[in-house]
DNA sequence: CCTGCGGATGTAATCCTTTACATCACCCCT
DNA sequence: AGGGGTGATGTAAAGGATTACATCCGCAGG
């Protein structure tokens, strides 16, 4: 591989002269730019990136992290965030945690070893060896949480209004006729989890429903939903609000292991709208979240960190909506 | 961000003492050791990974490329894949080329740059800016295949027997009394969609009934098969046979709207059993892909050629296997 | 004709780490 | 006691790019 060293001494010019027309091309003069490129394409030049990166202390990265690759949700929050990274000449790292506080961990010490100049974390866990970091820097650390939002980090992030999804989901049975309503919860470790459980139990009490709303523990798999709702559908529940479109496919197919039918015994509503929700069987409906707007509002509010600009809106809550389709219907004793 | 010198002056050391404690703790006097290490420790060091790289010429990373990080047959892969690049030491920096020809590009230049060492991708195209590497350096080039199979590449590659996989498909559908079967392929740009095509055929030869297979083309996403499905069901199949469970998922939900049973009226099958296949509703008959272990075998594969041994088998082919559930049935004329 | 200025380019320090080689102290053996 | 070996540590040279500062040249203005 070729260095910059070989490209100026082929090009006639000093290494400071081949930099500056590949950096700045406009401070040199043209006939020299135009040797130099020649070189630069005859040795298939390409600059040396750790170089670079040590020189300018500066690596062009945000490394985006997902508590869980394989969850379909995350992946048109990695393509907003990707769009926006690569709108503001960062190049984007991804990787995934699989819930695991080590490997966060691992994925954390790129930034503080400089690998990556910011860091779009989804989970809810701000990594123990990034904490020092944001006692000491504060508003100027380089970090940016998406999707969750817990505000003892003091970290700024993007989000939805969780809890009101959930009320609108809650709501939205309950309009429909629903009285015996089954929810299922993600882990309560997670504000997520905690914040949709109070949006539901507050829009359930305006109904005088709140005793009577039967919960469930989820980990927003498929698999556990698919248990819970074999519960919850023994218990007569006649709607099933799950905390994820995954889990409401769990929930539709225990629907159907039970001997009923969706929705014309029991409702299933999910959260996230995945792409793939509207092919369910029955469609979905959901709680949409603006998956794509989340990363890329996530990454440009890093951006400005970056660029040393103090973020006028910390918080960033972002518009959801109740998508209808067909896995909710009348509740059966109001036809 | 403290650096080595002065851990090295904290210490009463040199700069290579520290170097050695961190790389190889056996080189160095148990007292020193222990010395350093607290020196560290205080001062929070972390080694400059942009140094490193640069004097050792190793980034300790591997790239790897997917086509669609919306698709979740490859977050399984993933999984794999990074399981065996910690293992060997290295990290594991992970690209959504979203197809895009020059996304592709653009990841292939962190290898050209040696920002990383070395590159495991799951499409079907060798990026054009990679195809001198391999011409020069052959089989030492840091390059591996996954999931895909061209042999004009010239690059290793691990896979199952994609014709194989599709005519055990057609196999289980004839011998369940199907002779009306509707096929949705994927784009014959991609080798995948070729080969499960021919053994699609081969299959469908052997008990005469190539010239009756009904051929739609889909992208692998589930709105294609959806539309696909239409069609060929208004044709009179009684069985679809799609290249993915994505597809299939869509042309299970087209069989509803046609107002027809899966599988009473209709039986599906898809590819790669995807976790959620068995949620589906009626969950998903399929063919099996072992996912975590063409990425983990990729991965092995790169880091073999990084460690200059040449590879004994530079095509691996991995089992697959039909797996049996609800959404396939007797045809209906034969009940 | 001289001065000064601006544009183009070169010189060399710097970023931080690793490591080949040099050095040094100490011990064992003859 | 001297020579040779061994283990621990230090010295200093890369590794490749960027950039502050220096230099040089030509030209305009006085």
């Amino acid at each position: 591989m070729a260095t910059i060293i070989e490209v100026a001494a082929a090009a006639g010019v000093s290494t400071a002269t081949v930099s500056r027309v590949l950096s700045q091309p406009g401070r040199v003069a043209e006939a020299t730019r135009a040797k130099v490129m020649e070189v630069v394409a005859a040795l298939d030049y390409r600059p040396n990136v750790a170089a670079r990166t040590l020189r300018t202390l500066r690596a062009a990265k945000i490394l985006l992290t997902v508590p869980d690759i394989s969850n379909p949700f995350f992946a048109s929050v990695i393509r907003g965030a990707e769009e926006a990274a690569r709108d503001a000449g960062y190049a984007m790292v991804l990787g995934d945690t699989r819930h695991d506080p080590e490997v966060e961990d691992q994925y954390a010490e790129m930034l503080s070893r400089r690998e990556v100049d910011g860091l779009v974390f989804l989970g809810h866990r701000l990594p123990a060896s990034l904490e020092a970091l944001v006692a000491r820097q504060g508003a100027s650390a380089p970090i940016v949480n998406g999707c969750e939002y817990s505000p003892e980090i003091g970290v700024p992030s993007v989000h939805i209004d969780n809890a009101a999804g959930s009320a609108d989901a809650i709501e939205h049975l309950v309009q429909l006729g629903h009285r015996d309503i089954g929810v299922i919860t993600g882990p309560p470790i997670s504000p997520i989890s905690r914040d949709r459980l109070t949006g539901a139990l507050r829009a359930a009490e305006r109904h005088g429903l709140k005793d009577r709303l039967c919960l469930r523990e989820g980990d927003y798999g498929a698999d556990s939903a698919h248990r819970a709702a074999r519960e919850l559908l023994a218990e007569g529940v006649t709607a099933l609000f799950c905390f994820s479109d995954e889990m409401a496919l769990g929930a539709i197919s225990a629907v159907g292991a039970a001997g009923l039918s969706c929705p014309r015994d029991v409702s299933v509503i999910g959260f996230d709208d995945l792409p793939l929700a509207r092919f369910f069987h029955p469609a979905l409906t959901t709680i949409a979240q603006p998956k794509g707007m989340i990363g890329r509002r996530a990454v440009e509010l890093l951006v400005g960190i970056l660029r040393g600009i103090e973020p006028v809106e910390r918080q960033l809550t972002l518009a959801h909506e109740l998508i209808r389709r067909t896995s909710t219907g009348p509740a059966p004793n109001t036809r």
